[in-house]
RNA sequence: ACAGAGGGCUGGAUGGCCGCGCACUGGGGGCUUGCCCCCCACGCGAGGAAAGUCCGGACUCCAUGAAGCAACGGUGCCGGGUAACGCCCGGGCAGGGCGACCUGACGGAGAGCGCCACAGAAAACAGACCGCCCAGAUCAGGCAGGCUUAGGCUGGUUUGAAACUGGGUAAGGGUGAAACGGUGGAGUAAGAGCCCACCGCGUCGCUGGCAACAGGGACGGCACGGCAAGCCCCACCGGGAGCAAUGCCAAAUAGGACCCCCGCGCGGGCAGGUCGGGCAACCGAUACCGCCGCUAGGUACGCUUCAACCAAGAGGGGUCGGGUUGGCAGCUAGAGGCGUCUGGUAACAGGCGUCGCAGAUGAAUGGUCAUCCAUCCCUUCGGGGAGGACAAGAUCCGGCUUAUAGGCCCUCUGUGCAA
RNA sequence: GCGGGUAUGGUGAAAUGGUAUCAUAAGAGCCUUCCAAGCUUAAGGCGCGGGUUCGAUUCCCGCUACCCGCU
């Protein structure tokens, strides 16, 4: 019923409702290119954009492979292996109030070892927060 | 055994723990009792190509329907299958292979236009550059005769000739992708379908076949080069756009501005008439009649014709500007899968039984452990290590094309060996 | 997802089925005291694979890469 649902204020900062995984992700465009804007890291399977939005909602996540990760399939499994990733390490080493964008890398997304591929989001997260 | 040909199937398997999407079957809980929300269990959860988007449909809208013409695009041996097709099956013909078998845009060049570079005599109504043959003239030589004192002159016959003139001929000619029927004989001055035999070609009957076509006969007497994935002709097919179609809800904005257009008639003006007001000039109303101006539409599209409908209205069109990028429906039962029987050579069709089989939208299948299977590497033969083809739905279906590690099954062909 | 288009020297563009032209850049030489401009000169190419044709950049089919439009 339409008059039963709470349209969310238009207002940018507010999170989007959509939750995947016990993570809020991120759907909008806009809120990806912001993210991009702020602080970002670099590691040797994944690149990780974080931004501070100045509120106490909790945590959001995004992923993101672009057509040089490969094909569909190659696409697909990184954004897989991306998320399962979050989902143990975020909600306990992410901050409250943060978005962040997960972006996979051609060929080592796929094919690091699961273990190394959770020590680099640890690393870039300890790295986001610090500066 | 080796080498091959055709067809079909499969596309790593099993389990434990954590995690994801959908559905709402069951259980529990929450309150704002709604067919609402949360939790748990059960169920289902990528492909043979899901791909490329090359064809054909379903469905939706444009735009309610019908017919014809033109243009544009497509298809192209024959018959059948199909909702339809450029697909499939069967047959014919042509080409390739010893063979199983494979390949083929495979209508028309005798409707017309165009092109055929270079080379070559000539590239398309044929003609004749070289050559070959005949005749003539000229020149030279041999031989015989006549005249003459030796020399020499004359004319007959024959032979030859680089070049000349007039005819005959198309057999031969470095070429070229392609050269005016081919081979053999007869014939001739030389030659020639000029004639003959066979082959090819053309025309007309006959026989078989639904047909494409095949077989055989008679006649003709060589005419008719190639290219239509050049234009074109013939036959058949096609209105366009696409699920980001389309419909609805919510929110937001300025329910915005400017310009143009509209028939039966409309609008304006002038004069008169009539009515009302006014002392009057004049003002207002009316539209039966007269004159002036504007106009002959839209749905319909390149053109023509027709039926029907709409047509001064919240009208249509254009330009500019502003807002939104949320949700729901479409959205998965369909030309459906599997099994079996019947008809059919087959594609396929029909009957019966049975099954319920993804519906996401920054977009669901992951992580990890163990065992097995295929492959590769190392090996002290105990084992150890690496590691899984091409590739993932996005409205749905029928095809085609392209990519694809391997594994399994069936049928058939050739060669060799054995019995 | 659906639809449309393009590919020619390093770069930007032309072309009737007969080995491809122009501009510019880069190379060498001349000119100049030197540079620029100018002049001369050589090299460098039809995205890939099939087919039609005697012959394909061109015609047809299939791939690959890139670009554009539609909510």
């Amino acid at each position: 019923m339409p008059s039963l649902i709470e349209f969310p204020e238009p207002q940018s900062d507010t999170p989007s409702p959509k939750s995947r995984a016990g993570l809020c992700l991120l759907t909008k465009r806009a809120e990806f290119i912001a993210a991009s804007r702020a602080k970002k890291q670099g590691t040797k399977s994944m690149m990780v954009q974080g931004r501070p939005r100045q509120d106490d909602a909790p945590l959001r996540v995004g992923f993101t492979c672009s057509k040089k990760v490969g094909n569909a399939v190659a696409r697909n499994r990184a954004k897989r292996r991306l998320r399962e990733a979050a989902r143990l390490i975020l909600p306990e080493h992410g901050n409250i109030g943060w978005d962040y964008v997960l972006i996979g890398r051609n060929d080592h997304t796929a094919a690091r070892d699961f273990e190394d591929l959770q020590r680099d989001l640890i690393y870039a997260l300890r790295k986001l927060h610090s500066h």
